[in-house]
DNA sequence: CGTCCCCTTGAATAAGCTCAATTAATGTGG
DNA sequence: CCACATTAATTGAGCTTATTCAAGGGGACG
């Protein structure tokens, strides 16, 4: 079993950025850790949880980068969504009991495991805790909505923008972004099944970006040289991100 | 004040879809339908909730058909999801307390109303009951998320056959579509802001449809000639609609 | 050192968009 | 009930954006 450090180190992330949200008060940070059964490391491009599959228990990121997708019989991937550390990666499963989408990890990571059980006690003890975890995955069902305005309506240049200004923020929240530089573990294969353009293009739209000194992408290494440009060539709004404390 | 037939009318298409997924004790439909504190009529191309205002009650669809939608600056519209009667289409708000997008009524609709507070209550007491409406906004997500897919790596007549299907399906859970026909109260504008297309294209994608005998639509009647075809086309696979039920 | 990705770039192609004009359907006021 | 206005649907022509195809270069790793 696990220590109680290990516990509470694996759910700060989830915690800090919960907290920017809503108050979570000491009592009940400490309830969310104690969900908490395990703590596991995954590699590099290792299938977390599979598709149509049965679950028991829910992953929380703490570690790393990860990615939801979904590929067509053609073979194409969409990816739909990129997680940070301190995402509660699969808390749907809680709920839905199986994923219709497939995460992976996109570098090596740490998970922590909540079984269903757990959940099931915690959530029904502690009703605020519950919705906390409620808006965890309306967060997500926001970020997916934006990313439909994004396919549906956004330029090429604009989607790849896009998901460079949001990716700054999500992490900024937890820590690991400053002065505009993070890293983002995507091939330029992964960005374009990112934002459903082909590969090609994508470089071509990373070349324009760079040439127009907004961004630089190398490596998985993100350097914003000019962030309102490129908010504004993105056309973001973090109002989807719902940043702003939860009115009581 | 409304009566208890009112309120378990008003509830019927919501309690009969989450009879799909899940058990739903006729107590817990009691306790659903008794949430609702009142059941009000708006016309067509009403906003019945704007983004970025503070909520605090939830709305449920009863009767007529909704869309959520986003604008970008340049005007361009998306609609990030189509809603048919029994939907609770803004669950949302009670936990994220205002919207990051528009909800719209695309007919006449009947709308009934359930106060954040009461929902506080109902879930507080009921964590089964809670689970089910968490349930439905995952859904949701889901359905989010199979637009994104849609939007990011179908071709146009692909999207556009893959709205048509799921409609279907989402209509026939509440017994609005029999035979393949249903009404969608749709403009091709409407349709085309849906697949992320112009309207011009969209108009080309429902003539080749139409004449490859696939499916027609005129006038928001849609008639689905070649189910599978058409599925075939769409490349639609309904898994991401959660019609099995969850397991105990 | 060779293999395998990934990145990069050019050239040709195709999917979908824009512009424009016509027709059809719907609604309104007289 | 008709004339007129308005919005939606339809179609053609030309154009733009993004894709496909192809080839070469660079770096990591066994």
């Amino acid at each position: 079993m696990i220590s109680d450090d290990v516990r509470d180190e694996s759910t700060t992330g989830l915690i800090r950025k919960l907290r920017v949200r809503d108050s979570l008060s000491s009592e009940e940070a400490g309830v969310l850790a104690g969900m908490v059964a395990d703590v596991r490391n995954f590699p590099a491009d290792a299938l977390l949880v599979p598709s149509n599959v049965p679950l028991d228990q829910c992953v929380l990121l703490v570690d790393g980068m990860v990615c939801r997708y979904k590929d067509l019989d053609t073979g194409q991937r969409q990816i739909l969504e990129l997680h940070v550390p301190g995402d509660f990666v699969d808390l749907h499963s809680f709920v839905l009991k199986r994923l219709e989408h497939n995460i992976a990890s996109l570098t090596p990571v740490r998970m922590a495991i909540v079984p269903h059980a757990r959940m099931k006690e915690v959530t029904e003890r502690h009703p605020h805790l519950a919705r906390m975890l409620w808006f965890s995955t309306l967060l997500d069902a926001a970020i997916n909505r934006e990313w439909i305005l994004s396919m549906g309506r956004r330029s090429a240049i604009a989607r790849v923008a896009h998901i460079f200004c949001e990716v700054r923020v999500r992490l900024e929240l937890v820590g690991l972004c400053a002065d505009g530089r993070y890293t983002l573990p995507l091939t330029q294969i992964d960005l374009a099944d990112a934002s459903g353009l082909t590969p090609v293009h994508v470089n071509r739209m990373l070349r324009k970006l760079r040439d127009d000194r907004l961004l630089t992408f190398r490596g998985g290494d993100v350097i914003i040289h000019d962030r309102e440009k490129l908010e504004r060539v993105a056309e973001f709004k973090p109002d989807y991100l719902f940043l702003e404390r939860r009115p009581r």
